[in-house]
DNA sequence: CTGAAAGCGCTAACAG
DNA sequence: CTGTTAGCGCTTTCAG
């Protein structure tokens, strides 16, 4: 019922025909080229609609030797920072007629790579990345890959060492600082912190932070407080674990990433240690299912949809205005804000 | 440092220069076609290699009159939902070499029906949407939108009324229909539902195995307690709040999604009401978070990743073996699991 | 096995 | 304002 079966799709010829013109007048009006009478553009308008005609972006692009694509690349889209993220990004980019090819790294570097190969491929205009973190350590093999693009570049809070790419972070020392700090005031000296892995600029930061607000307080780093996990739920919830077990446990946690601020609370729930009271935490980027839930955790709350904003605007203006000099380097760093529940509390 | 400035990009016509054979040879050795001599293969792989070659998909893309992309349109990509069955879609695309344009419409129509144009201009192989609630009416101008396609199309989780196209459905009847039976086994007699948009299927599936149970079990549906939200969580909790204020409030509670299943335990946990104890619960769809936290709540579980990767794989097939009839249509059903978690309970 | 040449659907000079 | 024509980078007959 619906519509012809298997005719073939209308071109820019056919419709010329049809219209009675050639086809770069078709391909005016297409274009909302003013060189073309309002008359003639109506017709071809008319003849358009009525073949319901499609222009074919791949031809297109083709022919300007320039797509409406850009890469998108996560470490993993059911972490709800990404989901932010694209959420952010896709804002804008739907204004700019840009459209989005996602990969999911699943934080696998290989897979990663395979990716960036695929994108070059479908000439991406612009690539929007947050680096698997195996890439942090400075790897010449990634930074060609990604150099090898030659298009311009976004990174989204993690970076690539030695390069100078433009990017969008936050500032995790401060985020942190603030956190640890606050802990310090409520009274707490002994402070656990479950880092991350320090081969990440996120996880040194954050651990950063930490000493610093401990050493600015006067007082020291006590290195039977500080675990290191690799941002993953599970490692958040063991550490918690093996914490609490210690002899001398600490009378605070500070949780340097979302996932492990899960497990840690879901081991905290099984140790029925009441957050806040028995123990004080304060987690490093909001999850918003727990406020929802009435668990009131405090954290350092990072901007994340418009990190995906900011990456997207830099983005949009590489495409309008390519990038002169080697120095022009656009980097913002977003300022996290401590949003305190309670958590931070001492008995 | 890294690689020459704005060189422009190898193509296959250099490749064929610089390798002394004509351009047909090294699409050749690109499509790995075996027409061709071991030896100059390695030849013009040599040159590929040495030139950092990157074939061109968009001109590959044109001249096969077939891209490699899929486009994949999901009404809110922060939903957990969906970033599960994204997911899955992806699990099974990115071995195939199919690639994602993903589209988020905020559940919003006109949102829906440019993405579908954007599309169709990108010439996307195939489809795999969750159309918007709003278009679950009979509305023949949206079956137009997806019909001008003209490309296989996978429908997940929401159907298109009158349609016959594929899809990937859960059995929302028999999955609500076990919760409430369970509620009542247990005791329960006043159950209230919060359920979703009679608009959509879902929304009615889950009513209708509401009200299924109840007369099964020789019991009357109570107008009284049946509320309809939009699946949103605010809805959750403005509903729980109204329900729980009643002269005779309900002694149980079937919350028919996700969100408004937050919202609910967000209201409940203001209400100081413990569930499974001051109150049953069940709700619809994993909230991977509550377990984690600790927060025992009873599910009709869906196996959502599962549902992304059957759905792709319908799209592959169709890729692969295009519909002959129009009475030949692929529509899976999975079964959803009831996980009890003890919050069904009757105190 | 390899090359020449036409063409995919559109854009962009260049004429007129 | 409009038409002609030469590509964009690749695939695919059709000869050889």
């Amino acid at each position: 019922m619906q519509g012809g079966a298997k005719m073939a799709v209308a071109t820019i010829k056919d419709i010329a025909k049809l219209a009675n013109v050639s086809v770069a007048t078709v391909s005016r009006v297409l274009n909302d080229s003013n060189r073309v009478t309002e008359k003639t553009k109506n017709i071809v308008l008319a003849v358009m609609e009525e073949n319901n005609y499609m222009p074919n972006e791949i031809a297109r692009s083709l022919s300007k030797r320039e797509t409406n694509t850009i890469g998108v690349v996560v470490p993993d889209i059911n972490n709800p920072f990404f989901g932010k993220v694209i959420k952010g990004i896709s804002s804008i980019s739907d204004k700019e007629d840009l459209y989005m090819l996602l990969c999911d790294t699943d934080e696998n570097e290989e897979k990663e790579l395979k990716f960036l190969d695929m994108l070059v491929r479908q000439r991406i205009r612009g690539l929007i990345i947050t680096p698997t973190m195996n890439n942090d350590e400075f790897n010449p093999e990634y930074m060609k890959a990604l150099a090898k693009l030659n298009i311009p570049i976004v990174l989204i809070d993690r970076d690539v060492k030695y390069s100078n790419f433009d990017g969008v972070f936050s500032d995790d020392i401060e985020g942190s600082y603030q956190a640890v700090d606050c802990l310090i005031k409520e009274g707490h000296e002994k402070i656990a912190i479950i880092a991350g892995p320090i081969t990440s600029k996120p996880g040194r930061d954050r651990f950063r932070g930490y000493t610093k607000a401990i050493e600015m307080n006067g007082l020291a780093v006590d290195d039977k407080y500080v675990h290191y996990g690799d941002f993953k739920l599970e490692s958040g919830y063991e550490l918690t674990k093996k914490i609490l077990s210690m002899k001398e446990p600490p009378t605070a946690l500070f949780v340097s990433n979302n996932m492990m601020n899960l497990g840690c609370i879901k081991a905290l729930a099984e140790l029925k240690l009441e957050i806040g009271k028995d123990i004080g935490l304060i987690g490093f980027d909001e999850v918003e299912m727990l406020e929802i839930m009435g668990i009131n955790v405090s954290v350092v709350d990072r901007p994340m949809e418009r990190m995906g904003v900011r990456a997207m605007m830099i983005l949009k203006d590489r495409l309008e205005n390519p990038k002169v000099k080697e120095e022009d380097v656009q980097r913002i760093i977003l300022h996290p804000t401590l949003k305190l529940r309670g958590s931070e509390k001492k008995k």
